[in-house]
DNA sequence: TTTATTTTGTACTCGTTGGTACAAAATACT
DNA sequence: AGTATTTTGTACCAACGAGTACAAAATAAA
């Protein structure tokens, strides 16, 4: 969690792409030889993402992915491989999209408080997907599962977790700097809660739990937190 | 979480019966007409939650059912009804088996600081299972997934989550009497703070992270929280 | 126009899936 | 012993699963 651009997009209706290759030199539109592609790889990654969202990797087939995408199952193989890996990459790209979302809560400016609770609306704007109601974290509540099966999801999940944590502790070093926590303020410590938090709103999220409740118990974790 | 006895049993291995019908009336020992079952229910609940809890439900096929019970479909549906319903009988069982091992937890007379690690640490103990690394909690990492398949499963989560949460509650609340918290302490919002952390055991642990970086990490929310 | 290259779309394979029909087996009641 | 009742075990089914072969289509290069 050190860098990315900024992005207003709420995470899961991310579809639209913005062929950013313009002042690219040369390698970016390599004019490729055959048959051009029928699909958008970012839109299928997501149309994916919402499936495997709701009904989890192994209850997700590829008839379902193949519907959700728009594409054949071999263009399905081709641009991504095989089930497992489709799955990592949705993965992936869910990460991906969601880290500048993140970074852009996290920077800011912000009285402590205030801070938090955006990092955690956040998170709520992107669990709360409208089309389907308590979709909780992606990670949490639909890929976790399979870490068994794929050992990778689970260091993907890991140092996600990780990454989010990070951005706890620099948050509260910065406010403890700035005087905004006492000076034997134990930061570290700090971030772990937040960070719990965080998970709690993927899980509670998931398992139905309402908007304002979550609200509710986020702010009344963060007033123990900046006391 | 009011009640409930004593638990002494790490919740993965609990399989032995203890024929508790010994000194009941007349309908315990109904001697049933036709041919006895070869199988014993709670054992194959047991065995069934082992796989529920690696695979996850839909990944779970009705023959490794029958293999880990050593029933035969057609008992485990007269048993249990369809993979559904297994599914949820399963989960109320795990949810059954926790609650008196953490209310054991929260009863043991000790300080706060080693109250709440205690249970904690008997979170880890249900988590760990001794015979696969890294299981995390059943409810979060195995059925948290299957919310939007049966919405029944999410309910019985939120309602397991939130007697957890009470737990914590009257925990604090005693501390508060005791005089181990100050007076003016928000006994909710900690409770809710033990509760976050209990849940990110659930997770970091499937997701793979070693035991004892997770027990550091309570161990410094623990000391934010008592202080 | 022809050829090389790549993607698409249809149609398949074949193992697995959840669920069930039905006869044999094992018990209690009469 | 005979009958009623319940469970077991085998065998089956139709649907669905992931993955692939291959011809048609669409493009760039020659």
């Amino acid at each position: 969690m050190q860098d990315g651009g900024a992005c207003q997009e709420i995470l899961c209706n991310m579809v639209q792409k913005e062929e950013s290759d313009v002042t690219m030199p040369a390698s970016a539109a390599p004019k490729l030889r055959g048959r051009p592609k029928a699909y958008d790889r970012d839109a299928a990654l997501k149309a994916m993402r919402q499936v495997f969202w709701t009904k989890g990797f192994s209850a997700t087939s590829l008839d379902d992915m193949s519907a959700a995408t728009g594409m054949n199952r071999p263009s399905l193989y081709a641009a991504f491989g095989d089930k497992t890996e489709a799955f990592r990459a949705v993965l992936k790209d869910y990460i991906d999209d969601a880290r500048p979302l993140y970074l852009a809560a996290f920077r800011t400016p912000a009285p402590l408080r205030e801070s938090l609770m955006k990092v955690y609306e956040t998170s709520i704007a992107i669990y709360h997907n409208p089309q389907a109601q308590g979709m909780g974290c992606f990670m949490i509540g639909a890929a976790l599962t399979d870490v068994k099966r794929d050992p990778e999801v689970g260091e993907m999940i890991l140092s996600a977790l990780k990454d989010m944590e990070a951005g706890f502790i620099r948050r509260f070093e910065k406010a403890k700097e700035a005087g905004e926590l006492p000076a034997d303020a134990d930061v570290k410590a700090l971030a772990r809660i937040a960070s719990s938090g965080h998970n709690t709103i993927s899980v509670r999220m998931r398992a139905g739990e309402s908007v304002d409740d979550i609200r509710q118990y986020l702010t009344q974790m963060v007033d123990v937190m900046v006391r």
